[in-house]
DNA sequence: TTGTATGCGTTATCAG
DNA sequence: CTGATAACGCATACAA
């Protein structure tokens, strides 16, 4: 591999003449600049940024660590966040956790391993060891989407809380009064946000709220699945299920057919998180869309801010608004 | 930020026996082991991992670059190229080109710059010029997908051809007769490929082909929407319509919708590349499935392979089977 | 079993 | 305008 001697040779001049040639810093003649770019042009000459990076303590690449990427909103984050870097000269690389804190807790150890200039992280449980320990190494990081308890750390986020509200609030308007919700797990912030902007709006409307109407479960299809069937033989009658994101209305969704019930003539459903419109081809489902690809350009934005800035301003959270999008599922069928 | 030497100072040993200590390798007694190792822990030092890499000329990691990681064919893609490299020790940095040449050489630059061990490419277009770069530098590197002209490269692809002749001889066998081909671009391989395929079909049935029910455009939603409604309104009257990918046939579900078409009543459809089972509600679609995964997967090993033994073998091609889904899409309208 | 010297590629600093 | 020197962090080769 040729480097920056072997130019500086081939050129007769010191490799830092050749330093300034390409960085264009410092003074160059036309004439010495000419006889170096000829050389780097003979020999093909590509400059080694290790050199620098090591030097200088910064590799310009940023980490964004997702639960799985596979999941469109996380490809949509994932979008963002590249968008973002790229646009400033930084190499996104692309860590998916599984949702494991094993595998978390061993890519932010080679990340830091590497140098990796700052980390963009979807925790992959509220445990927040591994985000200290990246803290304590002074990287800069921000969370993406969820809180963590007992670090001060900056979160961007959705509004899950106010989404559920406003789901909930658009079925009360609409004459449901039996409204079951199908929640993610309990250990994760925007599960436990969606159930009470749940409650709020019920106790708005002055509706007792019924623990037996909440299920607490996985954010996974399944979950959705069977927990919906639940619902169905529920003897409380429930004329409206709440998914608390996009898989489980799927799963949702399937149980209802497999028990041959139509949404909405039989059953309503409203969800958090859309489902990409170039896959869903009828859109029907009333969501509160979140913002994924805003997420990671805010997120990754306030990263490189972190990065360039090196003051330790106070962590902060960063709330981005959801959007209503209602559509046939949510109303019609409050004959039962 | 620690480094070794202070470690070393803190242990009273020398930089190189805490770097043995760190990777097991030579002899260190215990008593030394544990005074490091204690040095390590009370410092909360991290190895540099850009000092090896400096002198080694390996940086761990690879590059995937896709032209959109939001289109699910690559979402998958890029997940089994992770999958591989992260069990291998190797960071994944993501590309996206956008279809772009321009993005593309620009990426590809700073890519080699950093030092990437290794590049996965899905290229923007068939120049080859990019790729005669990288290889110029002796940079591995693995096209995915698509051939490209000029060049002795590694290509993981999957079997385009034989989808298309398989989708086309379905619909023959259903009774269709004039099939309307929504292809690609004429400019990238699959493309042609999968004309080529449908071409071999008819001819093997005897049927004529009509250069009129080929329509060359981009693998995009919108050409499809497009080129549906002219199939819709053609003289030739084809009671089928083959989408060469499956945003084309996503836009042609939506032409139909439109024109209160009914699909398969009054139009079958195939196309190649399936749905995600995930957000498709109804899959009714029959599809010749790439293996998106296991592309990523053999991509990266192959790669892996190339970084790892220094010879250099001819450039292989790996043609990967496609799989034929039969679903509802493509029958019951032949009274037309 | 432990340690010394050296070099990977680059550029800031200081000197000419 | 150009150049010599040094330093970033680590592990190999060699020495003790």
């Amino acid at each position: 591999m040729t480097n920056i001697q072997d130019v500086a040779k081939l050129a007769k001049v010191a490799p830092i003449t050749v330093s300034r040639v390409i960085n264009n810093s410092g003074y160059v003649s036309d004439k010495t600049r000419k006889r170096v770019e000829g050389a780097i042009a003979e020999l093909g000459y590509v400059p080694n940024m290790l050199g620098p990076s090591l030097r200088f303590k910064q590799t310009m690449s940023i980490a964004a660590m997702v639960t799985d990427i596979t999941n469109p909103f996380w490809t949509t984050v994932t979008r963002g966040i590249e968008d973002v870097a790229s646009a400033n000269g930084y190499l996104t690389i692309l860590c998916n956790s599984d949702e494991s804190e094993e595998k978390q807790a061993l890519y932010l150890e080679t990340l830091l391993q590497r140098q990796i200039d700052g980390i963009l992280l979807v925790p992959a449980s509220n445990d927040s060891a591994s985000i200290k320990r990246i803290l304590n190494q002074k990287i800069p990081l921000v969370v993406l989407d969820r809180e963590v308890q007992n670090v001060a750390v900056d979160v961007v986020r959705a509004d899950s809380q106010e989404g559920a509200y406003l789901l909930t609030k658009h079925l009360l308007a609409l004459g449901h009064r039996h409204i079951a919700m199908l929640a993610g797990p309990k250990s994760t912030s925007t599960s436990v946000d969606r159930v009470t902007g749940y409650l709020h709006a019920l106790e708005e409307a002055g509706i007792e709220p019924n623990d037996d109407l909440i299920y607490w479960d996985a954010y996974t299809q399944e979950a959705g699945y069977r927990n919906a069937k639940r619902v169905i033989n529920s003897a409380l009658c429930p004329t409206a299920i709440f998914a608390a994101n996009n898989f489980i209305a799927i799963g949702t969704i399937q149980a209802l057919k497999d028990q041959e019930l139509c949404v909405p003539d039989d059953m309503s459903i409203v969800a958090v998180d859309d489902i990409p419109p170039t896959y869903s081809l009828e859109p029907f489902l009333t969501v509160a869309a979140q913002p994924a690809k805003e997420m990671g350009r805010v997120a990754a934005e306030l990263l490189l801010d972190r990065i360039k800035n090196e003051e330790d301003k106070p962590p902060q959270s960063i709330i981005l608004d959801i959007t209503m999008i209602i559509r046939s599922s949510s109303g019609k069928n409050l004959k039962r």
